[in-house]
RNA sequence: GCCGUUGUGGUGGAAUAGGUAGACACCCGUGACUUAAAAUCACGUUCCUUCGGGAGUACCGGUUCGAGUCCGGUCAGCGGCACCA
């Protein structure tokens, strides 16, 4: 028979779905598995095959535990709020509900084509009302506490999408869906105190199973450090709180930089000579953009506040006053204290102004440059601190702070809390109004979920209000609190609200009572697998662990982390390791793949393709290898014909060695070289013959990449039940040794030939071997007469020292 | 600049713990089958070679009987952060 993919791929697909083979049950006696991938947002141009990577890649661990006998749970949803929907929505006059159902029927479809064996009784979409119930219920417990609030501050403002923007979703100063440029505006938003987590953030990161370069990456975003806040005086009586990292420096402090926007600056203004000076500098700083920012990052510019002086708390010395915008007014206390001598950025700015630089530090040359070390120095200039190293300097420096109460000890982060709320109609509506007596009032639960009006309209307005504002019937409501009039809140919640969470709801989808039942939760809790992108590690993945954690304060989740191991996986390039776009043409659509060459071979293919922490480039080429691979494997299948239930002599040692290489290759993200040995055991029953038992235990061990084939000649060849539901093969440790192995011979370290031996042969034994050999003889010849020293590495390798 | 990461044939990539570098594929070449092509099968395929061998895992050096693997330095690519005090 022809092995008529197309057909037995829709077979077995519709077999599946009907008689639901990979559905999950909550309990019972089996260990549980929760294996998770991301789920997609379902954009118009469908699945491409930077989805088919992670996601064939967990299949395939999902198919094997589940024939390790394992509950296995693979969900799968669609992230299907955000603005693209929108935008297409708006520029074709369909309503983004009308978008989504269709992206999702094709993304549903084409990841059926693939053969995912998900649990589809658990399909979930964040922009179902059922979900985001569930979603807006957790915003109102954030609220409630203190953890959502709104706040008049200058955020991210993406001039196309007309939107704010979270610090995240900012990249190199432009932003991170459209590219347009990002400018600050100041806005009242919608916050979420994401800052409260920090140090959990970081600190429970130990212990997980994640990759280092993943959490190094989160900590680096968070950004803790440990320093000082000192309270400097001033000749006009306010004083300036600065925090540091280096308080040892304290005595070369020279001078101080305010942030444009800091308040003291107003406040002073009247007793200030050179206001207008001033006002334009701010100005200035208030228009660039952050891209503008970064871009000058090389030039220091700021000015003198004239008028005002600062006070060294050290040793009583006055010292001027600078505004710049090399001071974040974000971070810290917005101002600084400037030690040239030791910062790289005051020892610019001091250079450009002329302004002292007093060495307290020794071990440098701070003429030159400023001397950063803080492992060698020893302080100088510093009165009581002289002499110490830095370390003891720190110590010193705080305790005197605390004891005449101009400053403590400090931590900070770079972490700013999270800027929540968009400007836009297609996302989950925020569950509060707003009442002239009762002030921010957010919606009893009773309430829940707070549905999007229907509207014929979703256009942007230009004074970057959200569509929802203009829909009075909608926005004017009564106050849930005094009954008066009241108003919706008009923003919404960003994309990455929904998938905060989304994987809880996986455990019990159909729950109209809470996101899931506690008994749920407890039995699949936490994510065994989570594998994802890495552009995700400061966004959805860090935004998600947020959320649980404060789910686990609440007392509604069992585990303080969602995920116990997360993984990343490469991207996908085009052929010739460039990118895959659109403009280029090189886009591969894993449909067209499974048209000419069948879902299994995409699969293979993608799995046999390379290191799946790396990124791989996509060769048309390859995928006809695989196919031929698959090929031969039909062949041969059809092929068998006898009743065998052992392994045959000739085949057995190489059994045995592949289920334990695909076994524990799988288990390691290895798919390729778990491939590459289905190839040689494959090749060599091209020579040596395959007997039924042995047909059986290939079509198990190929099952996890080519299910389909799996399971069609399994039924063909009459084996009881279902090849990808079957238990799978054992192996046996003794089986896989080789009764003769090859011996690696080395003559002063250099490889010079082979020889043949018994396998555990004696050290004396195999040496005495390998000598007898003619070849090694004359090789031996070639460079000396005496072998003066033998290693041996019995199994291995004999390295013989010849003089 | 800082943090992380990677450099292996014409190509994608293999190589637990230092122990035969190039598994498994792709491409290419030769042959078989065919009227022919495709498909399939067989053989070859790191480079140099006076056919004895020699060189070789980005580059320079070190440790070791032995280094793709460990250590020090240099160069290049990729990802992240980017005035975070």
């Amino acid at each position: 028979m022809k092995y008529d993919f197309t057909a037995i791929e829709a077979k077995w697909q519709k077999r599946w779905l009907e008689q639901s083979l990979y559905k999950a049950e909550t309990g019972g006696e089996k260990e549980k598995f929760y294996a998770l991938i991301e789920f997609p947002f379902p954009s118009g141009v469908g699945l491409h095959v930077g989805h088919a990577r992670p996601y064939t890649a967990m299949d395939v661990i999902a198919r094997k535990k589940r024939m390790e006998g394992y509950n296995v749970l693979f969900p799968m949803g669609y992230d299907a709020f955000g603005l693209p929907t929108e935008n297409y929505a708006i520029k074709n006059h369909i309503h983004p509900r009308t978008v989504t159902e269709r992206n999702v029927g094709t993304f549903r479809s084409q990841l059926q084509a693939l053969g995912y064996s998900f649990d589809w009784d658990r399909e979930v979409n964040t922009t179902d009302p059922s979900f985001f119930k569930w979603t807006q219920w957790i915003f109102l417990q954030m609220f409630k506490r203190g953890l959502a609030y709104k706040a008049k501050m200058p955020v991210n403002w993406c001039t196309s999408c007309k939107c704010v923007l979270a610090n995240e979703e900012v990249v190199e100063g432009v932003c991170e869906r459209c590219g347009s440029p990002v400018v600050r505006k100041e806005r009242s938003q919608w916050m979420l105190g994401i800052t409260k987590y920090a140090d959990r953030l970081i600190d429970d990161l130990e212990g997980l199973d994640y990759p280092e370069r993943v959490k190094t990456q989160q900590i680096n975003w968070i950004g803790r450090s440990y320093g000082a806040q000192v309270r400097f005086g001033t000749t006009l009586g306010d004083d300036i709180t600065v925090f540091t990292t280096r308080p040892d420096t304290l005595f070369g402090a020279t001078y101080m930089v305010l942030s444009p926007e800091h308040a003291l600056v107003q406040q002073w203004m009247p007793h200030l000579e050179n206001a207008d000076e001033i006002k334009a500098y701010q100005a200035l700083a208030a228009a660039k953009s952050d891209m503008e920012r970064t871009e000058l990052s090389k030039e220091k510019t700021g000015v003198c506040l004239k008028g005002v002086m600062g006070i060294n708390p050290v040793n009583g010395k006055e010292i001027p006053i600078f505004i710049s915008d090399y001071v974040l007014a974000t971070y810290g206390t917005g101002a600084i204290m400037a030690v040239p001598a030791h910062d790289t950025r005051d020892w610019e700015f001091a250079k450009k102004f002329g302004l002292p630089i007093v060495e307290v530090i020794a071990g440098g040359d701070v003429e030159q440059a400023a001397f950063t070390d803080v492992t060698t120095g020893t302080l100088v200039n510093s009165g009581f601190l002289d002499g110490m190293s830095v370390a003891q300097a720190k110590k010193a420096i705080v305790a005197w702070l605390e004891e005449k109460g101009i400053g403590e000890a400090k931590k900070n982060f770079k972490l700013r809390d999270w800027v929540f709320s968009r400007q836009r109609y297609w996302g989950e509506p925020i569950p509060v109004v707003h009442c002239e007596k009762c002030g921010t009032v957010a919606l009893p639960e009773s309430e829940l979920p707070l549905l999007l009006p229907d509207v014929e309209s979703y256009e942007l307005t230009d004074d970057g209000e959200s569509p929802l504002a203009s829909i009075t019937d909608w926005v004017n409501t009564t106050c849930p609190c005094c009954g008066g009039p009241a108003r919706r809140e008009t923003d919404t919640m960003p994309q990455w609200a929904g998938s905060s969470w989304y994987y809880l709801r996986y455990m019990d989808p159909h729950n109209d009572q809470a996101l899931a039942s506690p008994e749920a939760l407890k039995y699949w809790s936490p994510v065994d697998w989570y594998n994802g992108g890495m552009e995700h590690t400061t966004l959805h993945l860090l935004y998600s662990r947020f959320w649980h954690k404060f789910l686990y304060d609440l007392g509604v989740v069992p585990t303080k982390e969602p995920y116990a191991k997360r993984t990343s996986h490469g991207m996908i390039l085009g052929e010739g390791g460039i990118k895959m776009s659109k403009s280029r043409g090189n886009v591969i659509n894993p449909t067209d793949v499974i048209r000419e060459f069948g879902a299994d071979t995409m699969r293979t293919y993608i799995m046999f393709i390379g290191d799946f922490e790396k990124p791989a480039s996509w060769a048309s080429n390859s995928v006809k290898g695989c196919k031929r691979f698959l090929d031969k494997v039909w062949s041969l299948a059809e092929s068998v014909e006898d009743r065998e239930t052992q392994y045959s002599k000739a085949n057995e040692n190489m059994m045995h060695k592949t289920i334990r290489k695909v076994s524990s290759d799988i288990e390691q993200l290895k798919a390729n070289t778990a491939l590459a040995q289905l190839m040689t055991l494959v090749n060599q029953m091209g020579e040596k013959g395959c007997n039924r038992a042995e047909l059986k235990t290939l079509l198990q061990l190929l099952s996890p990449f080519a299910p389909h084939m799996a399971d069609e000649l399994w039924e063909q060849k009459g084996f009881e039940g279902i090849c990808s539901v079957s238990a799978w093969p054992a192996y046996d440790e003794a089986k896989c040794k080789d009764a003769e192995l090859t011996i690696a011979v080395q003559i002063n370290g250099k490889t010079k030939g082979t020889v043949q031996a018994p396998a555990d042969l004696e050290r004396e034994a195999l040496a005495q071997l390998v000598q007898a050999d003619e070849r090694i003889q004359k090789a031996i010849a070639r460079v000396g007469t005496n072998v003066v020293k033998t290693i041996v590495v019995p199994n291995k390798l004999v390295n013989l020292i010849v003089k």
